[in-house]
Formats: structure tokens, C-alpha cells, sequence
DNA sequence: AAGACGAAAGTGGTTGA
DNA sequence: TCAACAACTTTCGTCTT
């Protein structure tokens, strides 16, 4: 287990902290606060090489941040000519040139849409493995020639929210759109349309995954933090879950869980966090309390 | 005065004929 | 391809703290 010689700079508190490795964050255990969200990966060095699990990669580390992987390609410029028919040469010419453009071509655009991709990604201090697959993602994207006709950076914001869900680091399309200064509704369809063309599986996001983050937006107490995850286990035993979309949930426990532990927060505060509107809120609310029995506490706790 | 509540109408996406 | 549908948003008037 690593050790980390800091404070929490929020409550002081000691070498409390929490490591979550999966979501490459750190939360101080004492208030909640996210204090490192990207985090040296001290897991295993070789990952595992693509969907072939147990298959460990060999050689040099292969990585998808450099546009060409470290590897590039190109048609053999020594060949002895002389050996070959008029009709080879002229095939062997053409072969190459057609080569030289395609690749320059899907270089370049590999090029510039990585260092967009860092951009974006490191306003947003995605950890490491988002950086990868994302990138992996967008090489196929272009080798199959579906950038075509949409922007290089909706591409990319689209690729990377895609990435996110599938580390289980899920960002909001609105926290996407910000960083990355593309529509919202456009980068959905971007993500919709690269995730299909590839065959690409995303889970839908778990509420869960928000909390930390929500929580420490909101300066909440990993008690409450905590609380707020345990209504969301409760929630989905209910089935109050499926169909909803996962950011009200977790905004409502959030807000119920704040409420209990007398660290009440408006629903407009949680809302803009969650980025919800305070009607989700109130519906996801409405249904955690009625279906999980929590009206008792919540009056006890108004009762300060 | 700010926050919470709920009704009603609108939006964009999914599904199924 | 179109219509029905569910989730969510926007807007707004009313109650509560």
C-alpha cells in the first residue's frame, strides 16, 4: 500500500487517506475531499494486451498516446528494383505513394487529435488507463474513417467520455463539454455513433462512481459520503435505478444523505454539481424516501 | 427572501410496429 | 419511417422556513 506523506489541506487531518486505485482518486477519509484524482498507477506495469486476457504483452511497451505507437510503417524503399518487371515497378510505385498518403494522412490527423486529447484530458486529470483507451479507441476510429464529416475534437470529446464510462471514471457529458468546448448534444451523438460503427460495449455508468466526486464538490463528510452509498445499494435493491439516469440518483442520495447527517446542502447547490435540474432531484428524493423507509430519519434530523 | 414543491408543457432519444 | 413513450428539462405559481 502506498504511503503519502501529506495532510489533508481541508481538515488537516493526518495520513488518513484513501486510495482508490480503480478511480484513480485519493479522498481524505476524515471530510471526503478529493485531493489527487490523477495518480501514478502502481498496479502491474504490463496490461494486459487488449481483450486477450492473461496474455501478457512482450517487448517494448506498445502505447496508443504516440500517434504512430512508437512502431510506423512504410513500404520498403531498398528493394532491389532492378529484379522487377516494368509492370511490378509501376504496382510497387504506386503502392507506395498510395501508402505514403493514406498514412500521412491518418498520421496527421492522429497527431493533432492526441495532443487535443491530453488537452482535454488533463483539464480534467483523467488517470492514465482513460488516456489509453481513449486514444486506442480514436486509431480505430480513424482507420475506419469515421471522423469524416464530424470534427476532429467532437470526435475526440466523444471518444474520451466513452473511455471514462469504460474505466468506470464516468465524467458528465457537461463536464465533457466544458473541457473540451463542444456541445453537449454533440458529443453524444459523436459517442453514440463511434461506440455503434465499432461495436464498442458501455455499460451504463453506476451512480456510485459520482459520489466521491460529487461529495468532495460539495465539501461533504466522508460519513455522509459513505451514507449516500449505502441509499444507493438500498436504492438499487428497490429497482429504483433501472431506467433513471445514474447522475439524479446519485444526486438525490447525496441530498438525502447531507440532509441526515445535518450537512444540508439546497438542491440547487447539489443540482449544479450533479448537473441536474433541482426537478430530478426532487422526483429521486421523493421516490428514495417513499420506497426505503428514510422519512424518519430525515424528521429526526430536521429537528436542530 | 430564499428554498422547496409540484404541475404543465417542451426536448431529444429509444423502441416497436 | 413514424408514432408512442419514458426520462429529463424549463418554466412558473404556490407553499414553507
Amino acid at each position: 500500500m502506498a504511503q503519502f506523506a501529506k495532510k489533508c489541506p481541508e481538515c488537516g487531518g493526518g495520513l488518513n487517506l484513501l486510495w482508490n486505485r480503480a478511480h484513480g482518486e485519493v479522498t481524505c477519509r476524515d471530510c471526503g475531499l478529493v485531493i489527487e484524482e490523477k495518480m501514478v498507477d502502481f498496479g502491474q506495469e504490463w496490461r494486459d494486451f487488449d481483450d486477450a486476457p492473461g496474455q501478457r504483452r512482450a517487448g517494448a511497451p506498445m502505447t496508443y498516446t504516440q500517434y504512430d505507437r512508437g512502431l510506423g510503417t512504410e513500404v520498403g524503399t531498398r528493394a532491389d528494383l532492378s529484379k522487377l518487371a516494368q509492370r511490378d515497378r509501376s504496382k510497387f510505385f504506386r503502392l507506395r505513394k498510395w501508402q505514403y498518403r493514406v498514412s500521412t494522412a491518418i498520421e496527421r490527423n492522429l497527431k493533432m487529435a492526441l495532443a487535443e486529447m491530453k488537452r482535454v484530458s488533463s483539464y480534467l486529470r483523467l488517470p492514465g488507463s482513460v488516456d489509453e483507451e481513449a486514444a486506442r479507441i480514436y486509431t480505430q476510429a480513424v482507420q475506419r474513417g469515421l471522423v469524416r464529416g464530424r470534427s476532429m475534437e467532437s470526435v475526440v470529446a466523444g471518444v474520451l467520455y466513452a473511455a471514462c464510462r469504460r474505466n468506470e471514471v464516468p465524467r458528465t457529458l457537461d463536464e465533457i463539454s466544458e473541457a473540451s468546448g463542444i456541445d453537449k448534444k454533440e458529443i453524444g451523438r459523436t459517442y453514440r455513433f463511434i461506440t455503434r460503427e465499432l461495436g464498442i460495449k458501455v455499460l451504463p455508468s453506476n451512480p456510485a462512481d459520482y459520489i466521491a466526486r460529487f461529495a468532495s464538490a460539495l465539501k461533504l463528510t466522508a460519513e455522509t459520503q459513505s451514507r449516500a452509498l449505502r441509499i444507493l445499494e438500498q436504492a438499487q435493491d428497490a429497482e429504483l435505478t433501472s431506467g433513471r439516469g445514474p447522475t439524479g440518483i446519485a444526486a438525490a442520495a447525496l441530498y438525502v444523505a447531507a440532509l441526515i447527517h445535518a450537512e444540508r446542502r439546497t438542491q440547487r447547490e447539489v443540482a449544479d454539481v450533479a448537473g441536474v435540474t433541482e426537478v430530478t432531484i426532487r422526483n429521486r428524493y421523493k421516490e428514495l424516501l417513499d420506497r426505503l423507509g428514510l422519512e424518519k430519519e430525515v424528521d429526526k434530523a430536521r429537528e436542530d
